[in-house]
RNA sequence: GGGCGGUUAGCUCAGCGGUAGAGCGUCUCGUUUACACCGAGAGGGCCGGCGGUUCGAAUCCGUCACCGCCCA
């Protein structure tokens, strides 16, 4: 590109700046600046908020991708948008806080470590947590810095040197302090219920980590023996004939026609030989199946409920592999000669569960206690991480009261203190605020934050920050020293992530960041977290802060591949974003994700819309080339309103207005407008137009002051382009930036945002140009409808043309010659020669003489096919006018409209008849 | 079962009370001071169905159908 004069002494950098900027490449290659831009940028300092400065905070907060995971198309869209708000912000004169960080995903993290260690033939119950623990640091040591780094390609301008992982000190300290405060309040607590637990991983779960699957089964109907009435039965249907073992009642409907009459009675438990109570409850559907269900309160959430109305026992008959256990109902079990068999049931005991639903539905089949099998269709809670069917089971784990924090989290949203983007979401937010139950938030991990809760001798729990908090306690309770263990457990992940929008400033220290950027401005996710995570920083922003979060929400939809099907590994359809930049630039990518970021849409994505929208790019870099091959420079003292050529004040005016769109636009959130008031503008204004129009000035022999003033028009124009297309497609723009030397090398992230100037006579060369547009835009048209071929110029005749017309042509002449392949432009004083083309550009009639290159007949059907159009739109428009009520009811602009429009019609109806008579 | 969203040109989507728009694709013509990742022009739609409100409905209301999510 510049080649050095090797006897040159060393080029100082403002030097290498000018010299760079002689020759722009004929083609973009992002591969070469991306790097080399950011680095420029980071070593500079521009992603750095200012906590010393006056200017108004704009805060962030990323949601922290998984510290061990890899950036995929979510990560893409969420980023961009986010990146381009930040972007934007902070050109606008903000104090930008992106705050990055990373999340320790408990379950997720720990579940690939275990992975590694199954290939490597370990298991980590061999190892001891320590040392599993430290192998786990040691993975993040070598895939974390993955995503920070894919992060970075995408031009995310995060404030690096703040960047925070939930399981840091700080972070730690944080989760200590709320844990400790919501303890002493009540609001954390322990608690013996049922719980998801995901017998894969071994944990309980919330009620988040749950997912409903639909799974075609059986519905198995079973005989229970009434108690006292040999050959009496009572058919209960189950989905789970394996927890049959921990029955202790059947259910009816107190209503049931039927089995109303055996409320009170005993039924024996099959198998086990145990008496249980018939009950009614109203749970017991009339309905469905047989309208008897059997209960085992300590398997199944609905059957708990029933257990605690009625006082029953909940012996748990399954353990924590969902495995047969016998330990709770041992005693119970006797022999009862064609109904129960102890030996039968001990030969359960550890047993997984579908084998011993196997084997106890043989059995019971037998023993001629099957009624039937139905086929059956319902919905089975899985494990959104194993993937297993999730065993309800009775445990004792620690709880966050969730009603409590909701209620003030409720009420921000809706005083409106906090707003949701699209509004609609906030439905959804309340639904479940409204109706949440308790969390429950201890895992049975490794990997977390562990439960800052220590247990003495006699099982009395001390909480406290740390081991000396809790002894200094257990001193007191006891009287004495006791050796104390720390629970070993650990917190659900979204716990901490729960504390993001705080402690990542440095709470519970009183840093001055937290004073600053606390509440955030806007946090920028998608749907699906909103229960996960949008739902628990509310909750805990206001109960430990006080204050909301953030006081907007903005909810994006999720990134679908180009039929709108869900990415996914299993229907190997996902595309990696970091394919996509390497093949068309990040730049492609994230004007793609803007361009097709609708308010509440997923977007649909593939790699042949992000190669469209490289075009765009490239048509920046092209028109760019073309502003520098004609000696457009930028010039820091050029004033827009001295300008005085038509053609520059219409430009300044169409600038402003596209500013005012984009600005608008963002303000909205309708990054696909921004994106689309940035494309037109560029393409269609700057380039088809103003580019094009501008030609002709720089040719030899045109007029030198005018081709200055256009020069600098342009080369502001495009310095304005730059800015506002930056915050979407940084790279190519800083580089452009750079290269024409309109700033220090990586400067324009730094620039003003740019706002509408004042431009004398802006109506009027709007007026002008407009009208020099039509002109070229009809006489293009007639002449492909006729298909005149471009290499054929003709005159142009204008009959009709007023003195102000003339002269528009005449200032306009050489590109109207050029755009619409003139070979003159001229009044038409006498008749209309005959084999010509006409067209209407509103009082003048456009003739263009053609003998010889026109058929007559093709311009005769041209101009009936056209007269008849209007004619049916004037009919129209003329029915409108004859309804009295539309005359006294339509606003008056509206009625004069349409009469405007009728008379246009009428008058260009009249033109093209007189044009089909001359025809012959 | 409850809720939300969608249904507009071949495709992807804007528009959300005043005679239907964009990008891409299609067709025709074309290399003119950047750009063929280009330029010019054209064709293409009873705005899911049915009712209603209104002078006027793609737009508001009701209802149905289909698709997609979420919750039970």
């Amino acid at each position: 590109m510049v080649n050095a004069d090797p006897g040159r002494r060393m080029p100082s950098p403002a030097w290498a700046a000018r010299e760079r900027a002689m020759t722009l490449d004929s083609r973009f290659t992002p591969g070469e600046i991306e790097p080399r831009l950011y680095e420029g940028w980071e070593n500079a300092g521009s992603f750095a908020c200012d906590p010393a400065s006056n200017a108004t905070p704009f805060t962030i907060m990323i949601p922290p991708p998984n510290v061990t995971g890899s950036l995929h198309m979510g990560h893409a869209l969420t980023f961009t948008i986010q990146d381009t708000l930040v972007r934007w912000r902070r050109m606008q004169g903000r104090d930008a806080l992106w705050q990055p960080g990373t999340d320790h995903a408990g379950i997720a993290t720990q579940m690939v470590v275990e992975r590694l260690l199954a290939a490597e033939g370990k298991d980590r119950r061999d190892m001891g947590r320590e040392a599993f623990l430290e192998r786990v640091w040691q993975w993040k040591a070598e895939s974390g810095g993955t995503i920070t780094r894919q992060l970075r390609r995408l031009g995310a301008s995060l404030d690096w040197p703040r960047e925070r992982f939930t399981m840091d000190d700080g972070l730690s300290a944080a989760v200590k302090e709320t844990f400790v405060k919501l303890h002493s309040e009540g609001l954390i607590y322990r608690d013996r219920r049922l719980v998801n637990w995901d017998p894969k991983l071994q944990t309980a779960i919330s009620d988040l980590e749950v997912e409903n699957r639909e799974i075609r089964g059986s519905l198995w109907h079973l005989r229970y023996p009434i108690e006292g009435e040999p050959g009496q039965f009572i058919i209960v249907a189950t989905t789970r004939p394996e927890t049959m073992l921990g029955d202790t009642a059947v259910a009816v409907h107190p209503d049931h026609p039927v089995y109303g009459a055996l409320i009170g009675k005993r039924a024996i438990l099959p198998l086990v030989g145990r008496s249980i109570p018939i009950v009614g409850d109203t749970y017991a559907d009339p309905e469905k199946g047989t309208g008897a269900v059997k209960i085992t309160p300590a398997h199944d959430f609905n059957d708990f409920e029933v257990g605690r109305r009625h006082n029953l026992p909940m012996p748990s008959v399954l353990d924590r592999q969902a495995m047969v256990t016998l330990a709770e109902i041992e005693d119970a079990m006797t022999t009862i000669p064609g109904i129960a068999d102890p030996e039968f049931v001990r030969s359960l005991a550890g047993q997984a569960r579908f084998a011993a639903r196997a084997a106890i539905v043989a059995e019971l089949e037998r023993l001629e206690l099957l009624d039937k099998i139905e086929p059956h269709t319902n919905q089975v809670p899985h494990g959104d991480r194993g993937g297993v069917p999730v065993e309800p089971l009775l445990t004792t784990q620690w709880y966050c009261n969730a009603g409590v924090l909701a209620k003030p989290a409720i009420e921000a949203v809706e005083t409106g203190k906090t707003v949701f983007y699209p509004k609609q979401w906030e439905n959804t937010f309340f639904a479940w605020m409204r109706d949440i139950q308790p969390w429950c938030i201890s895992r049975q991990l490794w990997w977390g934050h562990r439960i800052p809760a220590w247990y003495g001798p006699d099982g009395t729990v001390f909480v406290a920050k740390d081991e000396a908090g809790a002894a200094a306690q257990a001193r007191v309770h006891y009287g004495r020293d006791e050796v104390l263990v720390q629970d070993e457990d650990v917190l659900d992940t979204w716990f901490s992530s729960a504390l993001w929008p705080f402690s990542t400033l440095g709470w519970p220290e009183q840093t001055p960041e937290v004073a600053r950027y606390y509440p955030g401005d806007v946090l920028v996710t998608g749907f699906d977290i909103i229960f996960f995570w949008v739902a628990r920083m509310m909750m805990m922003g206001l109960h430990m802060m006080g204050d909301v979060p953030f006081r907007t929400i903005y909810i994006h939809g999720l990134v679908r591949d180009e039929k709108g099907q869900k990415m996914s590994k299993s229907r190997g359809n996902v595309i990696d974003p970091l394919e996509l930049i390497d093949s068309y630039g990040a730049d492609a990518l994230r004007f793609t994700i803007c361009a097709l970021t609708g308010p509440g849409r997923d977007v649909k994505l593939g790699a042949a819309r992000v190669q469209d929208y490289r075009g765009f790019v490239t048509k920046l870099w092209n028109a760019a080339r073309f502003c520098e091959m004609n000696g457009m420079r930028p010039d820091a003292g050029f004033d827009p309103a001295s300008v005085t050529l038509p053609l520059s004040r219409w430009l300044l005016a169409e600038t402003n207005n596209a500013i005012r769109e984009a600005t608008a636009a963002l303000e909205a959130y309708r990054f696909d407008e921004y994106a689309a008031a940035g494309y037109r503008f560029v393409w269609n204004t700057f380039c088809d137009w103003f580019l094009e129009f501008a030609k002709p000035l720089f040719t030899e022999g045109a007029d030198p002051a005018a081709a200055a003033e256009i020069r600098s028009v342009g080369a502001y124009v495009l310095g304005q382009i730059l800015r506002l297309l930056h915050p979407v497609i940084p790279f190519v723009t800083e580089e452009l930036w750079d290269r024409f030397g309109y700033g220090e090398p990586c400067s324009l992230i730094g620039t003003a945002w740019p706002s509408p100037v004042a431009v004398p006579g802006a109506e009027q060369a709007r007026e002008e140009l407009d009208w020099v547009v039509r002109l070229i835009t009809l006489v293009r048209s007639v002449r492909a409808e006729m298909n005149v071929p471009p290499s054929k110029p003709s005159p142009v005749l204008l009959q009709g043309v007023s003195a102000e017309g003339l002269g528009r042509v005449d200032r306009w002449l050489d590109a109207i010659k050029r755009l619409a392949r003139a070979s003159e432009v001229s009044a038409l004083t006498g008749d209309i020669p005959r084999e010509s083309a006409q067209a209407g550009l509103d009082d003048v009639t456009i003739v263009l003489p053609l003998a010889g290159l026109i058929d007559i007949a093709v311009e005769r059907a041209r101009l009936a096919k056209e007269r008849d159009k209007l004619a049916a739109d004037a009919k129209k428009t003329a029915q409108k006018l004859a309804n009295a009520d539309f005359v006294s009811r339509a606003p008056d602009e509206v009625v004069a409209e349409n009469r405007e429009r009728l008379a246009a019609a009428e008058s260009e109806i009249a033109r093209l008849q007189a044009a089909l008579m001359r025809l012959g």
